[in-house]
DNA sequence: CCATAATCGGAGTATATAGTCCGAATTAAA
DNA sequence: TTTAATTCGGACTATATACTCCGATTATGG
């Protein structure tokens, strides 16, 4: 299948955390019901919510009754930030026609159009938290 | 290395077909020159122009001093009409997050925004021209 | 007519990403 | 204390894309 900007990896990534927020009041979750929900693989959403681990962004918990939370408040948390972990920000830094050589010291046509493009792609995932994805867990409070 | 929005060979069709404007009044070009002035390999090049011949948007000439000449007038052959013989048009239709079940019929907060973001992707993309790129060509008129 | 220079087509290899499998470590609960 | 449920880590396989190689075909120009 083909992905729009990011890697398959870092859409599950997102998928995932999303998932977690969503259900951040139910403690621990496991890769198991997460895969089940959101019927993507185990093994390899496992895999994904593990390297999260590492940059703090989730907790994961061993054992029975183990899985992952939120190490964050969603608040506090942009969807830009997963995405730079995973995919880094070269999609926000290369030419969009992969030209390496040119130095836009003379422009293309394209690269007065795609600079706004880009930008506005940066700040939209900048500016979304995690949390605004949770109107109905939202109101629970 | 990583792509922004099109694939590795898109992008190569379309730097080809920006260098064949660039020189359409010099009669065919090897697949030979090409790769040597764009710095990418020639089998590849070679291949990807052969894959856009059947779609009349460039010529082929084999023989002794053949190469490859643009079939249609560079200013009614837009960037799009590449992108989609290539990559077709997915890239406009699928959610930036790869959420496959989501019928957008309750939207989550991102789909308002990256709407009009993919929409102007793809106005830049129609609304230019492979003429535009050749500014010091269009002088020798 | 012949040598040379080019595309064409098909098959092959390389690499990165996607996804799987399994056994060990860990922890909670029975 | 035992059992069951879970993450963790490493190695493995699958797939798609990127890229190469070569022989056949075609045409030009000497
Ligand atoms: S000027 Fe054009 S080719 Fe150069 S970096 Fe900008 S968009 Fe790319
Ligand atoms: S509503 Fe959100 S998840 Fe659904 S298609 Fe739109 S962007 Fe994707």
């Amino acid at each position: 299948m083909m992905t729009v900007l990011f890697s398959r990896k870092c859409e599950y990534a997102l998928q995932g955390i999303l998932y977690l927020a969503e259900n951040q009041f139910k403690g621990n979750i496991s890769a198991e019901q997460i895969a089940t929900d959101l019927d993507i693989s185990r093994d390899f959403i496992s895999k994904t919510l593990q390297s999260l681990v590492k940059d703090d962004i989730i907790q994961s918990h061993r054992g029975k009754s183990g899985g992952f939370t939120l190490a964050k408040d969603p608040d506090s948390m942009s969807l830009l930030d997963i995405v730079l972990i995973i995919d880094g920000n070269s999609v926000f830094e290369s030419c969009v026609l992969g030209l390496p050589t040119c130095g836009a010291d003379s422009p293309c046509p394209v690269h007065d159009k795609w600079g706004p493009i880009r930008e506005a792609s940066r700040k939209m995932l900048e500016n979304t938290t995690v949390a605004q994805f949770q109107p109905i867990t939202g109101s629970e409070y």
